[in-house]
DNA sequence: AAGAAACCTTGATCTGAATCAAGCCATTGA
DNA sequence: TCAATGGCTTGATTCAGATCAAGGTTTCTT
């Protein structure tokens, strides 16, 4: 019933404009969602790891794709057929309530990330982004509710090579590597290599907030 | 069931981070779903008229709303209580899927408006506000999918002010000006307040994707 | 192991758009 | 009816960040 696919790092899994007769779960590896302007600059969406779904809005509404979907690295990743999904959601009122959920924390998201290309300088956004990273690392942002607090931790990875990190971020490679710099001169941060030991949570935060160091 | 909110313009109806415990319909008017700055710099998410809904994010995920909502002239809003509003998902496989095609319609845009503030120059965002506007008002855009293709009317009327339009398009209403004077000079269209002609919709188009006159 | 390709950093320069400033017009309202 | 407030335009200046350029390092590939 699942159709699986197995990719190499730098695959395509569909394009912006294709059209849909699915949708997709990451079993393994690890996908970009992204965008592709005229000239060739990119603007990644989301980075999704196994269990993560994409692919989904076509389902719903429309029929073609909003955005590429590539293989960052070698990925085995589930297809889902429209129909079935389509009948077992009309059977299972938890089954789209789930779905509700997961697309309504989609909606937010992308709420933060609008604000942050269109509000906030590239400082704010590399502190914001290394605080989620640090919010992840400690289980902030899993699902489950029930939870007692964590302190979030002081060392994190990056999940990808700074070029997708500028990406994401909607910058430049070229200053990502000045951010962090400057973040390191701030004592804020430590990297090395993608680890990054954060020395300053507080100055980290107001710096997502002011954009100032 | 529903309750009835009378709003004068300016009127908050609600704020990001507030506790939800429904959801809002605009019945007359217009409001604006907005982010707002550190430092007080405005983004809009939505504008939306008679007939859309708005806040449903914290019925289906998490408890606060995500944006601040507010009334752009006079209006009249009700009010959904989340309670009742999930028992009749839960009830009704159609409205549920009907409230999942809403939500995907709207991660669609939000992955256009992201692309649109990160890849695109001003005045390429200008003209595809532009021809947006075009495309609804001759019908292009309307929920009923069996109906015969359009032309793009040649007569848009912003349905907001240039300050407005500023925070919708992410810059400011001075870029605005400029933009709309420099594709005046060009010959794509003619302005009149908040009336605009379209003389070159092909002109619009390309500057659209090319950000260049 | 050698070469190629991708990644990363740093410096110099350029540019789109924000900000600052000022004046005009239109609507509101006391 | 005369301020006053908000909306709009135009010009001058500034600035964040992109682009261009170049060298160094790590990581694949064969």
């Amino acid at each position: 019933m699942a159709n699986e696919l197995t990719l190499n790092k730098g695959e395509l899994i569909f394009q912006e404009g294709d059209r849909a007769q699915g949708f997709y779960i990451v079993a393994q590896g690890k996908i970009k969602v992204f965008k592709m302007s005229f000239e060739g600059k990119e603007q990644i969406l989301h980075i999704y790891g196994p269990g993560h779904t994409f692919g989904e809005v076509p389902v719903f509404q429309g029929k073609s794709f909003p955005a590429s979907v590539m293989a960052l690295e070698p990925s085995i990743i589930l297809f889902l057929p429209r129909e079935a999904f389509v009948r077992q959601i009309e059977k299972s009122p938890a089954l789209a309530m789930n779905m509700l959920a997961d697309l309504s924390r989609r909606l937010r998201e992308f709420t933060v990330q609008i604000e942050n290309l269109s509000l906030k300088e590239v400082p704010a956004r590399l502190a914001a982004y290394i605080l989620t990273l640090a919010l992840e690392a400690s289980g902030g942002l899993q699902k489950t509710t029930m939870q007692k607090k964590h302190e979030p931790t002081a060392n994190v990875v990056l999940p990808v090579s700074k070029v997708q990190l500028a990406s994401l971020i909607g910058t430049t490679p070229e200053t990502i590597s000045r951010g962090l710099k400057k973040m390191e001169q701030a004592g804020f941060i430590k990297t090395e290599g993608k680890k990054i030991l954060i020395s300053d949570h507080q100055g980290l935060e107001d710096l997502s907030h002011t954009g100032r160091f």
